[in-house]
DNA sequence: CGGTATCCCCCGCGATACTG
DNA sequence: CAGTATCGCGGGGGATACCG
């Protein structure tokens, strides 16, 4: 740390808050907790980041012995090392101190449909489906810009991706939702039931798939 | 928050981290946390810490609801909420892995006389004095800027206090210390038994106050 | 002392382009 | 795609003065 910007304490407090308390490195390091690896799914949990920005975090966060970089096929591989995992109760009691006392509701610019499929299909519980076999669920979210309105969650023999094309496949369910009702069912600030009672969130097709929506659906880790 | 500043993201982890993870931030909550109250005991604990900068981060708290401004005799008293005081283990935790990740020696701009006094003193175990009547340590702090290398503490009926100059008072017990040495201690880097073996802490005067030197003598909270 | 206002520098970081 | 290099600006925050 430059000495210019150190707090100049021997306090492990301050010390600490040096690396973890950066700019952007808590939310980094909740997707390098999540389990992220690869720069694009980093980059993907953090659209607003610059890559210039992110490069220079993870660099920092090597040195720190936080994370450790691996040659894969193509590029690099970043991994939270055992001190990393040490950071998670940090992290995560971060988020439920933020979940609990943060209760504005979310700004405009706060809601975003990459972000939140992103955390869908990273939390979507496959055990649910066939091990063999695919499965469709198309989300329609009103209020997100066109471009990015319509989503397509595909299981695959339990492996799920995530698409904003159409895959070709017939959908098994139809989930319609305005891009702020489904986050806020998502961060469990409404239930799925009374979302669906104030018309915020609709569910068509299948009726089995439509029945289990909370058993494959599941909600954010930060909801109550 | 301001939009152009704010991370963009309707998650919590992201939402906390624009507040208590700004620069300062963390170490200005150890302060409120360990009990201080007053805008010059804040600038104590955070000497390299502008005072207009304080004052932002102390608004900012409060409008976080995480800082409760009450007027005092003279200026003001910043108290900690509930919803401050849960973010404690945060801050904790944060603290204990800084001391178990972060081994690398103390910097020399790290090692601060007037901070590990200020310290030392807020963790004076007073219980250990008797009710009534006074009792006065010397510091001389090796290597310590002439103008801080002698410190008192002074319990006067369990009350501590910390002087800088010499308070009339005879000494009932000498600590004759390297700072670093006296750091390390604290930190409980190296126990008290060892510093002496290896000269880096010297006890002299009263053989009861020396033989229960480890009763009063509290190390820091994040001490192993 | 207790805190705010002002000034201004500098560098953090966003934008963009670029390269393998 | 997987990152790195460059460039330029904005404002965060340090220094200082100042006021009550």
């Amino acid at each position: 740390m430059n000495i210019k910007k150190s707090y100049s304490q021997f306090c492990p407090v301050a010390r600490a808050a040096e690396i973890v308390a950066s700019r952007w490195t808590p939310v980094l390091l909740r997707e390098l907790i999540a389990g992220s690896t690869k720069f694009s799914d980093l980059r993907s949990g953090l659209p607003k980041m610059s890559p210039s920005l992110l490069s220079k975090r993870l660099r920092e966060l090597e040195e720190a012995g936080i994370v450790e970089k691996f040659k894969a096929p193509k590029g690099f591989e970043y991994h939270i090392t055992e001190s990393g995992k040490e950071l998670s109760p940090i992290v995560m009691t971060l988020g439920t101190w933020g979940q609990k006392f943060i209760t504005d509701e979310y700004a405009k610019h706060e809601l975003d449909p990459t972000l939140l499929m992103w955390d869908i299909q990273r939390r979507l519980e496959t055990t649910f489906f066939p091990e063999t076999g695919r499965f469709v669920a198309e989300f329609f979210l009103e209020g997100a810009p066109r471009e990015r309105r319509n989503w397509w969650l595909i299981v695959n023999d339990r492996v799920v991706d995530l698409c904003i094309h159409h895959p070709g496949f017939e959908n098994d369910i139809e989930i319609v939702a305005s891009l702020r009702g489904l986050t806020d069912v998502w961060m469990g600030n409404i239930s799925v039931a009374e979302a669906k009672k104030k018309k915020l969130l609709s569910l068509n097709g299948q009726k089995k798939f439509i029945s289990s929506f909370e058993n494959w659906f599941l909600l954010s880790v930060f909801a109550n």
